[in-house]
Order: C-alpha cells, then sequence, then structure tokens
DNA sequence: ACTAGTTATACTAACTTAGTTTCCAGCGTA
DNA sequence: TACGCTGGAAACTAAGTTAGTATAACTAGT
C-alpha cells in the first residue's frame, strides 16, 4: 500500500519526483547559477507547488548539494567504468579520461562558477576538494601504472600533470581556438595528449613506443 | 584645457572612461546575465566608486541600454565590412555573414537571454527587432542579388532562410556535435552551406555551378 | 587655498526571494 | 455522502540584496 512504502522508506532516494526535481535543478543551478534560479521558477517548471517541492526538499542548500551528489556519483560511475574498460591500455585509458573529465566540467558553466565563488566559498571549497579527490583517485592511479612500468617519469607528480593537461584541453578544444587551428575536437585533443606525452615519457618508454 | 574639452562636449561618447565601462559592462551582462552583475560589482572591477560610475550612466538600464547599443554598431560595421568587401562574390559573402552572425549571437551567453525574456520583455522585443532589421538588410540584400541572377528561388523569404541556416549553425557547429560528427567547424559550416544551397537552387541556378 | 574630480563608505528605500501558511479542489475509501 | 489525504494556487512574512544617493576624505592642478 502506499502508506506501507512511505513508512517503509522515509528518504526514498529512488523516487521518480525526486530524481525529476534533481535533474531539473542540476540543468538550471549549473548552467545559471544558482543565484539565477528560484525555487519558484523550478516549482513553476516542474509543475508542482512549492509546499510539494519543499516537502521533497528541506530547503535551497539541500536541493543544490542533492544536484552536486547527484553529478558527482555520475562523474565518478563514469569514470569507474572507463577504468576497468580500458585497464590494459594506458594510452585509451587516459584519453576516454581526459575526455569525459572534459565533458562533465563543462556542465559548470561560468555563471554557477561565479556564485559558488562569489557567496559560497565552503562550497566552493568543497567542489574543489571532491576534485582533487577523483582526480587522485582515477588519474593517480592510472599514471602510476605508468610509473611503475616504467613509461612515466617519477619526478612529476599526478595532480599536476592531470591540470596541466586540462588546462591545455579548456584552451584548445574549444570552437574558436579549433577553428582558428583548423582542428577537429579529436585532433586537438590528440595532439594536446602526444605533444604533452612525448615530453613525459623517460628513454627507456620513448623505445617501447 | 580640460575645462574646455568638457563644456564643448557634454556628452563624450569617446571618453575613455565611458569606453572601458561599456566594454566591461558589455562581457559581464552578456556573459552573467545583468541580474548576476551588481553597480557594486562594476565598480569593484572597474576601480572606481559607484558615484563615478553613476556620474557616466544615469542607472543600470542606460548602461545595459549602452551596452547594446556599442554591439549593435560593432555587429552592423562588421557586417558593412564583408557586404563591401566580398561585393562580387555571392558564396563567400555568405559564408563571412553568417560566420559573422554566429560569432556575434555567441555573445548572447543563455543566462543574459534569460534574464531579457523573464523581466524585460519590451527589451527582448527590442532585440528582436533589432536582430531582424539587421537580417533584412543585410541577409535580404545579398539574397535578393541571388534571386535577381537567378541564382535563388523566388518562393522562400530571405528571413526564413537565414533562419533556417542559423538554426542549423547552432545545432552542428558546436564541439559536441562536431566530435560526433568528425568535423572542424570550418567543415560544418561548409557542409550546412553546401547542403541548404543545393537544395534551394534553381536548375538554372544548378547549371552555373 | 580653492576647485574639480576622484575613492571609499555608509545609508536607505525598494525590491527579491526563501520558506511558510492558508484555502481549496480532486480523489480514493468507507 | 462524508472523510481524509495529497497536492496545486496564491498570499504572506521575514530576511537579505541592491539600485541609487549622500558624505567625507584625498589628490592634483591652478
Amino acid at each position: 500500500m502506499y502508506r506501507d512504502r512511505k513508512q517503509a522508506n522515509q528518504l526514498p532516494v529512488d523516487d521518480p519526483a525526486r530524481q525529476r526535481i534533481i535533474a531539473l535543478a542540476r540543468r538550471h543551478f549549473f548552467a545559471y547559477g544558482f543565484r539565477g534560479v528560484t525555487m519558484d521558477d523550478l516549482a513553476k517548471e516542474l509543475g508542482m507547488s512549492k509546499k510539494t517541492l519543499y516537502t521533497h526538499f528541506s530547503g535551497k542548500a539541500a536541493l543544490i548539494g542533492a544536484a552536486l551528489l547527484d553529478k558527482s556519483r555520475e562523474i565518478e560511475k563514469d569514470l569507474d567504468r572507463i577504468t576497468s574498460d580500458c585497464a590494459s591500455d594506458f594510452l585509451a585509458a587516459l584519453y576516454q579520461l581526459l575526455s569525459c573529465m572534459q565533458l562533465h566540467l563543462e556542465e559548470f558553466r561560468p555563471p554557477f562558477l561565479r556564485d559558488v565563488q562569489r557567496e559560497s566559498p565552503e562550497m566552493f571549497k568543497l567542489v574543489e576538494e571532491r576534485r582533487e579527490d577523483l582526480i587522485h583517485r582515477y588519474f593517480g592511479k592510472l599514471l602510476d601504472e605508468g610509473r611503475k612500468s616504467g613509461m612515466i617519469r617519477e619526478d612529476i607528480q599526478a595532480g599536476l600533470l592531470l591540470e596541466i593537461f586540462l588546462g591545455a584541453i579548456q584552451a584548445i578544444v574549444n570552437p574558436k581556438k579549433l577553428a582558428e587551428l583548423g582542428l577537429t575536437p579529436k585532433e586537438g585533443f590528440s595532439a594536446i595528449i602526444t605533444v604533452i606525452l612525448e615530453g613525459v615519457i623517460t628513454e627507456t618508454g620513448r623505445s617501447n613506443l
């Protein structure tokens, strides 16, 4: 029965309504910044009253938190899949991990980052820490393997290396720069990986290419 | 002298300070939406007091208006240049006009459009009218020439045709779709022009290719 | 010293919005 | 029909934000 289900599960995380709310909130918050999205907006677009919205989430902060958690879980799921799929292929894993990361980071549009930084430094710190954590976990593992097998020099820390990658990608894999350079996104990607890798691979690794 | 210059020109549109303000306001308003940018923000980032800011512009609305006017003039200047540069080359003119238009339209980020639509429908109408005007003026002229010379069929109005172009460009010339299709922006552009043109060119025009 | 223009800052009046409450319509059940 | 539950519409409040103004102190040219 209805009542029984409610009683049995006071926090139905799989509640479809809840999922709908999170999905919309995610899209809107990340695209327009949370300052630019009011609870009235969300309720109206969801076709529900604020009352109902507030029965699902205790407040705006909770909703933002839920959106971030949702996103976070999705990223981790993707990274897991890639890591296990490409366990034996260092280059493929690196390539896919990077493009996956870029795709996900793109969902955070400037207005959201601006809002977070402006009026919620704690959240900014939280997001950064989460990012750091993921980077260390997945890229660290990958690059450690590369190191152990002698493919990657050991005097550059994995985190720094990834930042170099992401920075280069952000600077180059966008429509404007790609047009200037006459490259496809894939070509841009490959070029970056090649360039950075060839400056990173040791002599022994170089002979193994 | 200083005083003389001020007296001689009570509205110094070429005042460098004024231009600096407009430039910053443009960037910020269009990128983050005008609701997301406060006058305090602007003053702080300009390194001037709000008082000074308000001596240059009577209010936020005036500043938004000035930003739009500035942008509008820039677009028109670009379109003029292209039109006169490529007067004899229909395809080159079309190509450049389209890419120019796309580049300019890209400056209006979603948060700005959202703000305009949400809380200033009059301004939205104004912007749309201005857009319509430019489209009719520049593309209308180009396509009319194409019609007169028998290159373009006459049963499709210029405005509609341009909307088809812009819609296709927006859908295809973005990193995600380009990556899926494995195209450079230039290739995507050319493909769109080719596809739409070949469905639009008359038999006589076809034989002239 | 005086003036003109500036920055910094405090202030207020209007507005926005998160969160609450009230009322009511629908609807399944007894 | 009556009852009870759910959720939509909308009014409301209290807190916070911000456009716009006013004040004081500073600097440079005259």
